[in-house]
DNA sequence: GAGCGTAGGCGAATAACAAGCGAAAGTCAA
DNA sequence: TTGACTTTCGCTTGTTATTCGCCTACGCTC
């Protein structure tokens, strides 16, 4: 059940008047604080209130209202929101000073997955440094048996290596494994002889 | 069920609304933030969310939008493994098949943040690509006012630019930002002249 | 490349609901 | 019984949601 804005508005007077004075306040009252000038206003708020489950209250009792807690599912939702997503909050070298955001874009590990069983490996080794990928990186796998001219691949060469490294197709069903590192030559396998594990979606570094 | 790119940011907005304000945005104020002319706009988006299952809502009711937060025994099992942790399977390039693997570590965002507010930025620029932080690239920062020598940061210079640089201090109250780029020179300015916004914890990429 | 489905979009008219009023009548506990 | 409350009635006036017709763009299939 959610609240417009007017009956949050009584909602709050309702839990602030409590705290105050550890009783409820009466119709004048709430019809005082919130500038309305008929009880009848108040009441049919109440009576919202009552019915959608945030208050419970006695029948022609009067300062018998009671705020009921909210359960903890609420807690957790928001919770488990600031852990898994980060707010987006713009780019950076505009030139602007990034505070006030209101667009409140996210990120989640879900961006980068695409498909649901993807996986991460930690990178050793230089062989892709020239490609931004460094030592101690993490990628994020997309298990293939397929890929396309160009795309960053984790595969097996002759059953055994797993290696990262660039992949193209070239003439007589060759395949070229070419790394990012000058120091490094690039391996030619026959098509045969290499297994693709998957493609890489995206890097992650921690520092 | 997946969301498209407009559907998200809808989505995002009323997650943030309903954060702040505990009440759900009117479809004049959802307008308004996604910088659309029509409420017919907005009702469509709104009804293909509801379709989709993130959000529920009263017929004719206003405010009534509230977003559904998958039961808990749900999601331990496909958000906190699919969307947030992904299986840390072993190292590359180490010369195994890497597929057996009992140890089923995890990575999630909240291994990059650490503190509690950390919050993401998209790069732009070239400045930091010797550091392999690239034109595009996300990072996660954490708001702080100080930094160490040689961290990268995110501050403002002046009061009105935002760059991403190395901070080194330098003799007689300076402070030099550094460049990860050999075309670019240093900035020195007094530290009275420099207020750091963040550090960063982390780099993400998408392919 | 024509045809089709889906996502995203616009404005304006219409329908529902939320919020408000005042006055009168009803309840309850001291 | 009385004073401090709460309920109820009919009616008005915002505020919001819904709907209709029509448009563009993109990706897919035949």
């Amino acid at each position: 059940m959610t609240l417009t804005k007017r009956q949050k508005q009584v909602l709050d007077y309702l839990v602030g008047f409590h705290n105050k004075n550890k009783y409820s306040p009466s119709y004048e009252e709430i019809a005082q604080a919130l500038d309305l000038a008929s009880l009848a206003t108040v009441h049919k708020h109440v009576g919202t209130l009552e019915r959608k489950g945030f208050i419970r209250r006695g029948y022609n009792q009067s300062r018998s209202i009671e705020v009921i807690q909210l359960p903890r599912s609420v807690r957790t939702e928001v919770i488990d929101r600031a852990v898994n997503e980060l707010p987006l909050m713009g780019r950076i070298a505009a030139g602007k000073p990034l505070e006030s955001v209101e667009d409140r874009e996210t990120i989640s590990l879900s961006d980068f997955t695409r498909s649901k069983n993807a996986f991460v490996l930690q990178v050793k080794g230089e062989s892709m440094r020239d490609d931004h990928i460094l030592d101690g990186d993490f990628i994020v796998v997309e298990p293939t048996q397929v890929a396309n001219n160009g795309e960053i691949v984790v595969a097996l060469v002759g059953g055994e290596e797993a290696t990262l490294k660039r992949f193209y197709r070239e003439p007589a069903g060759k395949i070229r494994l070419q790394p990012a590192n000058s120091e490094m030559a690039p391996i030619l396998v026959a098509a045969s002889d290499l297994k693709i594990q998957g493609r890489v979606l995206g890097v992650l570094r921690k520092y």
